[in-house]
DNA sequence: GAATATACCTCATCTGTCAATGTATATTCC
DNA sequence: GGAATATACATTGACAGATGAGGTATATTC
């Protein structure tokens, strides 16, 4: 991991609902992605993983369901809601100003 | 105030030392400046501030002198050092990168 | 049968933020 | 004269998100 971690932090609801937004998932799933999308050099540690599902479950952002998996490990899965979208725009809107501000303070 | 403390959270040393690297400021001025070129979107709290001060300069990215002021409140100054200009285009390098990869996530 | 990958989860600790609170000086305005 | 406001610094305790360390279980590879 190359980006420290009070730089990511806020936007791992963000990131977690973006994945969703694509289709159901679950943990180990949406950490890989994250790994594949910025080319290892940003990766969840599990227990932010875990304790960010439960904020945005607790929210209404997110609701869960057992997979039906015969082999392997079972999975929980999470599927966004109507609510996790809304905070999603949201969450994405803030960013854009965020990242305004941050490069004029910057200069 | 527009924008969540926790996405400015690992920026503000790296504000507090952009500022510094202009000219030799004060904790008060360097809160006015932040929300000036913000358009006050954006303002440290004084008790971030001060903590910020604090790590800085146990890190030796700043030092510290009283001015000498004869009239009004005394004010302490702080200079950047050369280990602090050092640590800032490292935080600017990262924001670089940062900015990249959130943007990668939040598609 | 040992290692590795998949998959879930919890708890204690750490760190940065911030509300509240306190001190002191100077100016403005009635 | 005195009340309000602005300037200026500083500390403390509480809070929230991130995380290291630990735990459980199944499947595959060598």
């Amino acid at each position: 991991m190359s980006i420290t971690s009070d730089i990511l932090r806020g936007h791992t609801e963000a990131i977690i609902l973006s994945n969703l937004i694509e289709q159901d998932s679950y943990g180990y799933q949406i950490n890989k992605d994250i790994m594949k999308k910025t080319n290892n050099a940003y990766e969840l540690k599990e227990a932010t993983l875990y304790s960010a599902f439960r904020r945005l479950e607790q929210a209404g952002c997110i609701r869960t369901y057992w997979g039906d998996e015969t082999v392997g490990a079972r999975r929980r899965y999470y599927a966004i809601t109507e609510e996790g979208r809304k905070a999603y725009q949201g969450y994405k809107q803030e960013w854009q100003e965020a990242k305004e501000i941050i490069d004029k303070l910057l200069k």
